[in-house]
DNA sequence: GTGGTCTAGACCACT
DNA sequence: GTGGTCTAGACCACG
């Protein structure tokens, strides 16, 4: 399971793990059916707490987009991955909108935010 | 004093009123020996907690912006304005980078990235 | 508040929270806008710990009977009693359909399943 | 064997085994001294796990409903069948009791308790 | 004070 | 082995 934790930023752990399992399903790394790793293997590799690694698997199945079965494991259950990637896009306009007003409380221009994205985008 | 708390939004009140304040020394608004609000009158004012207008004065005087006095008030101290739009401009820079750096770990395009954020900018 | 937690019964705590809560709110108990305990205080006062009294709370905001402000506490939205009623009445079915098909498959008549059943209904 | 496991519902899969063979040995399907069917058999029998079927088995063990002889196979031993009822009516009881004070504890009355039950018994 | 997250460990039930 | 629940404590952000 190729998962990558940034305890330096602000995104909860659980968080993080959530949003790459999800977007794994999205491009096909998982398929209908496939087992996630066990709660306490995937804290061990990753080397957290099996809690947080429930908390994020259990979000993922109030989504809808696992199943667990107990004493089994946790599945992949069949998702619409047009719709998830909706879905993710619209937590991305969230977080620049939220950037974009932030930058305009503080009265820089439109065009100075612009560039300081394509900064950021191109570097 | 003209500050604008918008409580839907998930930025911490308190950095709400930092952002502003340092807005308003920034474009010459308040000046150099300016004394701001009382923590208790901007507090009735924006219908928010005295102790939350505490820790934005409290940040602003932490960043060197302000001097609060016993028993006088808080008064705006002299700026290099020019460094200040620095710093805010590196703040949003972080926030973009967040931003950014989210949407590419859920596997949306750069192209994708940037066109949204060009709807967000224009609309 | 008046929760009464059995720790005897198979019941995961938190669950019951829940539950006794929803029915408080559907009796009119509680009311739309009325906080909660706090996380901590409720955990003290029922001598359990205070991640259980979080999971409770954050199931409460799930299903949407509650909303939580940061550093505020967890207030009682409006909600649908008749609904909730309904809800309740469905999840009580679901146990009663497990007994009935559990007696049944070891053989027990549906006559004997009914005086069962009206005997502990008696008292 | 017939032994009907429904995956699908909320009662684990090595209970129902027992309760199962439980009833057969009381409506005298299963007599002193008849073999049960191997282990691995069953579980083959079943598409489960073997050690499922082992749970079950050793359950009937301890219940005192079967002997294992290492190496041949487990046996009924003489049950006394009228005792046995009582047993799984007392189980029964049980599950109903607590099905019945969680309705209570949801503010459902008794009358609507008995409408349910009489509902799901008839049809 | 409040809630949000995380840890390290425990015990239980199910396969 | 698996997941489900719970504990007792910690640190952080927010008001």
């Amino acid at each position: 399971m190729h998962i990558i934790i940034n305890t330096s930023c602000m995104v909860p752990i659980y968080e993080q793990i959530v949003d790459q399992i999800k977007t794994q399903i999205r491009k096909g790394n998982l398929k209908e059916n496939d087992i996630l790793p066990s709660v306490r293997s995937l804290a061990k590799e990753l080397k957290i707490s099996a809690l947080t690694v429930k908390k994020a698997y259990d979000a993922l199945e109030e989504e809808g987009f696992t199943v667990t079965v107990h004493g089994k494991g946790t599945y992949v259950v069949s998702i619409n991955t047009e719709l998830l990637l909706e879905e993710q896009k619209k937590e991305l306009e969230a977080d620049l909108e939220n950037a974009i007003q932030k930058g305009r409380r503080c009265g820089i221009s439109d065009e100075d935010i612009r560039s300081l994205f394509e900064l950021i985008l191109e570097g």
